[in-house]
DNA sequence: ATAAGTACCGTACCTGAGTACGGAAACAAG
DNA sequence: CTTGTTTCCGTACTCAGGTACGGTACTTAT
C-alpha cells in the first residue's frame, strides 16, 4: 500500500514545503532521492512526507539541519540515549535563549513605558539608553 | 576635550569588536570614516565608541542591523515618539519568539523525561516525537 | 498530436552579520 | 635605518537555510 505515489511538487505541497526546499534537503543527503525509471520521473512516498516534516518538526525545535541529520541518523530508534543527550543539550541552549530574550523584553518594555512619545522631549529615553556605555 | 585620539584598533578593542566589524560598519554606513590626514591614519573618538556601543546594545536588544540604522536616523531625540512605535513593534515580536521558544522548551523537556535512555528500549521517544505528523 | 504544465539538473543567487586575505603605506621601537 | 606591527583598501569568502533561473525531458489535457 506504501507504493510510490506522487511527485516531487506533489510531495512539496502535502509537506508544506518549496520544491526547491526539497531537492536541497536532498542535496545536503537530508532526504533521499528515489530512483528515476528509465524515461520517467522521480516518485515519491508517504515516507517522505513524515521525513520532510521529521525535519521541520526538529526545526521547530530549534535543531539545526546538521543536528536534524544527526538525529536522522539515529532514526533505527536503537539509539535513545544519544538521542536523549543531544536533546538535553540543546533544552540548555533554549533555556539560555529564553533568559536573554526576557531580559531584552524587560528592558524594551520599561524603556517604552518610559517614552512619553513626545516629539519635543528633550531626549528620547530609548534613543538614551541605548547610548548608555554599560554593556 | 573630545579630540580624535585612537586608532581603529583601539576603538575596536575599547569597543569590543573586531577591526574587521568597524570597517563593515563603515561600508554598511552604521559608522563614519573619520576623514584621512594627507600623509597619516584615520582617529577615532569616544562619540564612535558610544556608536560601536550602540549598535551593540541594540543587537542585544533584537533590532537588525538595519533597524539600527533607522535608530541611528532618530539620533537627534528629537523623534520620540518613532523610536517607540519601533520599541512596540519589536517587543512583539521578541514576545513572540519567547512564546514559540517556551513551547520548544515544554515539548522537549517532556520529552527528555519520557525518554528511558535504554539502548535496548522498542523505540526511542524523541525520534517517535519527530516523526508524528502533527505540525 | 500539440500545447501547457511539471520534473530534472546544475548552477547561481539571496540575506545577515560579519571574517579573511593580500599588497601597499604609515607608524613605532631599537 | 631597518624591522615589525598597524592601518588602509578592495575584494572575496563564511555559514545557514534556502530561493531563483534556464534549458531540456517528460506528462497531462484537449
Amino acid at each position: 500500500m506504501t507504493q510510490k505515489n506522487f511527485t516531487i511538487g506533489v510531495l512539496a505541497t502535502i509537506a508544506g514545503v518549496n520544491v526547491e526546499t526539497i531537492r536541497f534537503y536532498q542535496r545536503r543527503s537530508l532526504l533521499a532521492q528515489p530512483v528515476k525509471p528509465f524515461k520517467g520521473i522521480r516518485r515519491y512516498t508517504e515516507c517522505d512526507v513524515q521525513r520532510v516534516r521529521f525535519i521541520k518538526q526538529g526545526q521547530k525545535l530549534g535543531f539545526s539541519l546538521d543536528e536534524i541529520m544527526e538525529l536522522l541518523s539515529l532514526e533505527d530508534g536503537q539509539q535513545c540515549r544519544e538521542a536523549k543527550e543531544m536533546a538535553q543539550r540543546k533544552l540548555i541552549l533554549i533555556r539560555e535563549r529564553i533568559e536573554s530574550l526576557r531580559t531584552m523584553e524587560t528592558t524594551l518594555s520599561n524603556l517604552v513605558e518610559s517614552c512619553t512619545g513626545n516629539t519635543d522631549s528633550v531626549s528620547c529615553p530609548i534613543i538614551h539608553a541605548l547610548l548608555e556605555t554599560s554593556a
